[in-house]
DNA sequence: TAATAGTGTTGATATATATCAATTTTAGTT
DNA sequence: AACTAAAATTGATATATATCAACACTATTA
């Protein structure tokens, strides 16, 4: 089923930050080496081992990238959402996917030539300079989540991924997180039963309000304590 | 004790390999904006929250990155050694340094002016690149340690570790790591008393030999196979 | 309509790992 | 050489969290 999403990448009103650095022209490059493609919930953009050959542009609708770690278990390392260049470390490295982009609800998304955006980092050097900001604003979300991971225990944990989607993710307190208790789980670093039991103890203590996948954040200064001593 | 190192960046053996990117010109620059600076085994390079005005250029000697996490337990991201350029991410975000940087032997460093490196960024797009693929690479390494630190036990992350420290930063199998076991715990994301026992444990079944804060990997296939299914 | 597979939930149990406390060893300092 | 402080070691215990197993609830498909 494909659907045209936007007719240029001037008008796209969710556009990448960094692309207000380029040039008429060279927007209209990218513009015409772009391949806009729709995602239905569950579908894998691009997949971990695969070539780095286009980064994708995530226009609407909401994704996860994950690493897909020892036997079978995945890690979620990021959620993203309209606006977000998703071009992998792996691009400068070894041209290889480290991580999977997966869709979370129906999204569109334009794959955009790796090589032309690399010509592009050395034509201009504010887009070079951008994509570096990108680039270390990412490096430190991962450190932060590895502290993360490897000091706070899991009510903390919890706490912090419910918050970080509210806050910078779906800029509300109530959400629909589309997310299963295993793919929570893979957030923020436990067992599905693990989710299921600490979503249950927020709830009872009225932190929280739980609808199926829809989160209402309902103390959020109480929630906050936990994730900062949890 | 001020202790010259080397007269000229050019001449310094142990250049950080982008610096390959710059002109005789550029490279001048950089010499004639350098500071170097001796460092004692234990002493702080620069602190996690400082501005980031300097890169640190590591000539010789090895350090660690470490981030302070909460109450008082650290974490090390990274063991580095000469010929590495550490500019942290908080450069292109918010100007402070987001992990702090300290000697594990006697080590000589050059603080390079932050506002130099980031010019030479505008300038020269090969440079730039090779920043890209310098962040890309750290990246992907930090990746790899959330993956690690999350789903494999402490026998596969401390096998890990040895591993990497004799084949990435020691080049021999036989190394001494200039860490406490509080430090190696802190590598490896498990408390000193753990470490001491898991490297017993691997000394009484004749993996490695211990002798202080020098290991030997004497059965690596083994050690590899815990790496791998631990 | 039945059937199947995925998801959510709950409780019982196992286990990895931290914590605590005590002791020994090592290294640095007066 | 004596003294201190830090580091390493060891054993006993606590606890967070995973694992396992059973069952309920959707939701899709045959």
């Amino acid at each position: 089923m494909f659907k045209e999403n936007h007719t240029t990448c001037k008008n796209c009103s969710c556009s990448w930050s960094n692309f207000k650095n380029l040039t008429d022209e060279q927007l209209d490059l990218i513009n015409t080496n772009r391949f806009p493609a729709n995602f239905k919930s569950g579908e894998i953009i691009f997949k971990q081992g695969s070539p780095t050959s286009n980064a994708v542009f995530l226009s609407s609708g909401i994704a996860k990238i994950y690493m897909e770690g020892y036997d079978g278990k995945n890690i979620i390392l990021a959620i993203v959402k309209p606006g977000s260049l998703i071009a992998g470390p792996g691009t400068y490295v070894d041209n290889r996917h480290h991580y999977s982009l997966a869709a979370l609800t129906e999204t569109s998304a334009c794959f955009i030539d790796m090589r032309i955006l690399k010509e592009l980092v050395h034509e201009n050097s504010m887009f070079a300079e951008g994509y570096l900001k990108d680039l270390s604003q990412k490096s430190l979300g991962t450190f932060h989540k590895l502290v993360s991971f490897s000091q706070k225990k899991m009510h903390g944990r919890l706490a912090e991924g419910l918050i970080h989607l509210a806050d910078d993710i779906f800029n509300s307190d109530k959400y629909n997180c589309h997310m299963t208790r295993q793919e929570l789980g893979e957030f923020t670093g436990m067992t599905k039963e693990s989710v299921v039991r600490l979503l249950k103890e927020f709830h009872d203590e009225e932190i929280i309000h739980l609808n199926d996948h829809t989160i209402e954040i309902i103390n959020k200064p109480k929630l906050e304590k936990i994730m900062i001593s949890g």
